[in-house]
Order: C-alpha cells, then structure tokens, then sequence
DNA sequence: TATTGTTATACTCTATAACTATA
DNA sequence: TATAGTTATAGAGTATAACAATA
C-alpha cells in the first residue's frame, strides 16, 4: 500500500505570528462569504448596517472611513441597501453635497438577521479553542489592532 | 476650534475575533508585499526557498501544495527564481513528466536575506505586545491553523 | 478652489481551462 | 486514459481617475 506523503507547510512560516494571521484572515474570510452567500447577502452590507446602528447621522463619507471602505465603492453598496429598503438617504440641507443616511425598520430586522450568520461563522471558526482561550485571543487581537490604526481603539 | 471627531469602526466588528483577523490579516499581508518590495522580491519567492530548504527532493506539485499555491502560478515564481540563480530545476529520470527542484547556494544567500526581511516585519508588527503575551498569541494562532488545515499541523 | 457623492476606467489577482509530454 | 508542468484566457475584486453638484 502507497501511504501518501502527509504535505506541510515549512515550520519556519509556521512559526510566523504574521505569517499565521494572513492565513488565519484569509480562512475567517472565505467562510465569511460563504456564510453570507448563503443567507443572500455580503459582509459589506452587514458591516454598514452595523455602522448606521451606533448612529444614524452618519453622512456617506463617514461611514466609509469606518469601514476603511473607498467612498466610490460604498456607493454601489447603499444603492442596493436602499432598494431592499433597508436604508434611507436623505440630502442634508445644511449643505446639499451630502447625503445623511439612516437605517430603517427593515434595516434593523435584517441587522439581526445578519448578526446572527455573522456569529455562527465565529462559532464554527474558534470551536476549536476554549472559552478562557478565546477571550485571551480577542484581548490580544483587539490590542493589536488598537495599535496599527486609531479606528480600531475602544 | 472645530475637533475633528475621531471615526471609529463598530465595536459590534471589533469585538469579533474573525473580523479581526481579516483586518490584521490584510494588515499583515499590506507590511510583507511593502517590505519584501523594498528588498526586491516577493513574500512568495521567500516561502518557496523556505519550502525548499526543509527538503531538496521536493517535486513541483508537492511545493505548490505546501504553500496552497496554484500550481501554474508557481510556475512563474520558479521562472524567476530558476532565473536569478537561486533554484535548479531538473527533469526526475525516474518519471520525466517531473521535475526536481532544488536550491543553489545563491538561493540559500538570498533565503538569509529574506529571513531577515520576514523577521523585521513581524518585529514591527508585534512590538506592542510583551513577548509573553506574543508567545500566548502564537500558540493561539497556530492551534486554530492547525485545527483548519492538516498541512498547518506540526 | 475644494469637497461630496457618483460614474467610468484600468489594473491586479486569482481561478479555470486548455495544451504538451510523458506515463 | 491519467498526470506533471506549462501556457492562455476569463472573471472578480480593487484602486484610480474623471465628473457634476454644491460649498
């Protein structure tokens, strides 16, 4: 019988913490899509609807900033939220150039909905780790993150 | 004096541990392509040598698969590495459909080189964490590899 | 002249498929 | 017929640039 060799990627990537995160974050984000796919949406409109919860007089700019989204493609993304009437825009008449957004009922429905995938998708990708070992994980995580762009601080 | 306020990504993302992952993993790739670019290669080139330096008798296939690259893009990678002096590439008497690829001690040169490279960013990226708290991290991460991906198995 | 939202364009990856030479 | 390496093609995703309306 032909055991098949077992193939692995060299110890010294492995060894890698940043070599592991680009691996790591690809993996969280084709199951990302997948999982997203599946209930007929993105994890970008999930992402913006999540913005617009924390406040709603956000104007288009802001919202892509947050998101570190280029503006020209948040664009695309509101069009279709405010299709399925998920979101409003409105002209702000303090100054006409920009449009306030805001989240409606529907919106909020579909938020949960969408926080729902979002934390199934966590569950199944950190199943593997205990409880005491994730939260220490999203601590280092978050530091890290904290550090690399004002964005990401508490 | 108008205060700029400070936009901020949802705590409902920055408290998921796979959000961030993605981000810190794209975070991680944009340092590697910089650094790597600066020194006149790629982060691909280096974790071939790397793949290379663990065995001489690897085939193509088996190297590809190692990295979870595409076989035909490795081809291109080995062109320019065959090209540069830095890998040989020799057709498998055995079976001439294969060819065994091996490191030239130019490719060994450059490996340090690269290594090097590797070792700054991850230096750079983690300098915020204490190396306890980087060694708990790397632990972490490559428990949750190892559990997606049999080749990221020690 | 600068900025907001928008549209259009171009470019980089990646994934797939097709081809050759060997088995 | 199937496989290893190679080449060519197509599609998705992203980044950049141009544009109209308003400040």
């Amino acid at each position: 019988m032909v055991v098949k060799q077992l193939i692995r990627t060299p110890k010294e990537l492995l060894q890698s913490p940043s070599f592991l995160l680009k691996r790591l974050g690809t993996i969280a984000k084709d199951r990302t899509v997948e999982a997203f796919d599946s209930a007929g949406a993105t994890a970008y409109s999930y992402a913006v609807l999540a913005v617009l919860e924390e406040g709603t007089r956000e104007t288009q700019a802001t919202i892509a900033d947050s998101l570190c989204y280029d503006r020209s493609y948040l664009v695309g993304l509101l069009d279709e939220l405010e299709q399925r009437g998920l979101i409003e825009r409105r002209r702000d008449p303090a100054d006409r150039r920009r449009h306030v957004v805001s989240m409606t009922a529907a919106g909020r429905k579909e938020l949960a909905k969408l926080r729902a995938v979002h934390e199934s998708v966590d569950e199944e990708l950190f199943a593997v780790l205990t409880a005491s070992e994730l939260k220490t994980l999203q601590a280092l995580l978050a530091k890290l993150a904290a550090a690399q762009d004002p964005r990401y601080s508490d």
